[in-house]
DNA sequence: CAAAATCTTAACAATTTCTTAACCATTTTC
DNA sequence: GAAAATGGTTAAGAAATTGTTAAGATTTTG
């Protein structure tokens, strides 16, 4: 879940920004002076900054200065096209003018958290006890190190990302082809075994269930 | 000196746009109509696209589906949020409405090539002991001058670039191909082989792991 | 053009992973 | 309730991957 600081300190708009935000999953934090903005953002680290200009304590212009490796979305009711220009150059990822369309606004974040993944590693996947590590195709259970083979590895990474359904035996084998060629129904189940077992050396939860003719499910 | 294609069917939006970045030092490469741009992305690598939407041979929006690792500005009059959002959401990483002022042009142009630079590190190619000199053949391994060949030197890079990600066999002989052509699987393990060798010589430390039937990552 | 550097190829052993097949348990079908 | 189908486990042998070395081919350099 991403994180986004809104540094404004017309309430009503922050208001609206924020249940905007939260509907859309974000995970949001506030900030209604530039100082506070200044202490929330030495304690944490965001994804995106949406940033109003005209602030107290401290001006919207002196934090993107301060900003280093955080994507920050101006939002000002400065239209100029001088203080747009001011901003990008200075440090801003993107100037957008009140009042904006949310729709916009939505789309505007997308892109900049967009390019962000690009230079961060995949996402990991994770669900209770188990997260797969996709930099290393290696698996934590319950925080220990376990390591997967090929085949278990995309076996496992199939699973979680389309958890809570279902999938059919030849489905799963389809999915996984790419990485393995000659892998049938017997070599799916002992590959499945050999999983379940290195996840039971750490904790006693199931978590890969199988549905009787059909194929198998990450346990709720 | 930075490549940037203009899309633009009218002339003399098209010759105003071109004088402007011309001015700036750009390199500027014209196609007035979508197929025509197809064709030279085809040919050449630029850093960045500047569309206009409305365009004989092929629309703009189709051209964005199309491209990818190229960041695109859409300069369109258009003024619909729907317009702007679709076009973001399906990869545009800017919109601009006309008519346009130039300094905001140039300004979003800079944030989109700042963030550029940002992935192609220029400097930094250091980890722990390891230091990787950008004159294309000098390692430094615990301060000791290591000379590499442009082989061991490609493959280092693409690690070092992508750390802590594994690679993948196939992939790092992908992004070396341009310094090596005909290099393949055996002949990848050799180089590697010779690398640690050349490491060895003056660390302990393991930099280069492999990941079983996946490929390789520099070690956390 | 000859020497040096570099790269690819091939062979080998060591290791890891995968499939196969057998056996048993469970569930479904008739 | 017996027969058939499905699922789980295990072990062994087959297959694939890796690391290393050395020789010969190719490219670069002086």
């Amino acid at each position: 879940m991403k994180k986004i600081l809104i540094i404004e300190d017309d309430e009503s708009i922050h208001n609206v920004i924020e249940e905007l935000l939260k509907k859309e999953n974000y995970d949001t934090y506030n900030a209604y002076s530039g100082t506070e903005a200044l202490l929330l953002l030495e304690k944490e680290k965001y994804d995106l900054i949406l940033l109003d200009l005209m602030l107290p304590g401290l001006k919207g212009e002196e934090i993107i200065k301060k900003v280093n490796n955080i994507p920050i979305i101006v939002l000002s009711a400065k239209i100029s096209s001088d203080d747009k220009v001011n901003c990008l150059l200075s440090g801003a990822s993107d100037y957008i003018t009140k009042p904006f369309d949310s729709k916009e606004l939505l789309a505007r974040i997308e892109v900049q958290l967009r390019s962000d993944n690009k230079n961060n590693v995949l996402d990991n996947l994770k669900y209770k006890d188990l997260e797969l590590l996709s930099d290393k195709h290696t698996l934590l259970v319950c925080n220990n190190k376990v390591s997967l083979t090929k085949t278990e590895y995309a076996i496992l990474k199939q699973l979680l990302l389309n958890k809570p359904q279902v999938i059919s035996k030849n489905k799963l084998l389809d999915l996984i082809s790419i990485d393995t060629e000659d892998c049938d129904e017997n070599s799916l189940r002992v590959h499945i075994s050999n999983l379940r077992r290195k996840i039971k050396d750490y904790t006693d939860n199931e978590y890969i269930e199988s549905i009787w003719g059909i194929g198998f499910k990450i346990k709720d």
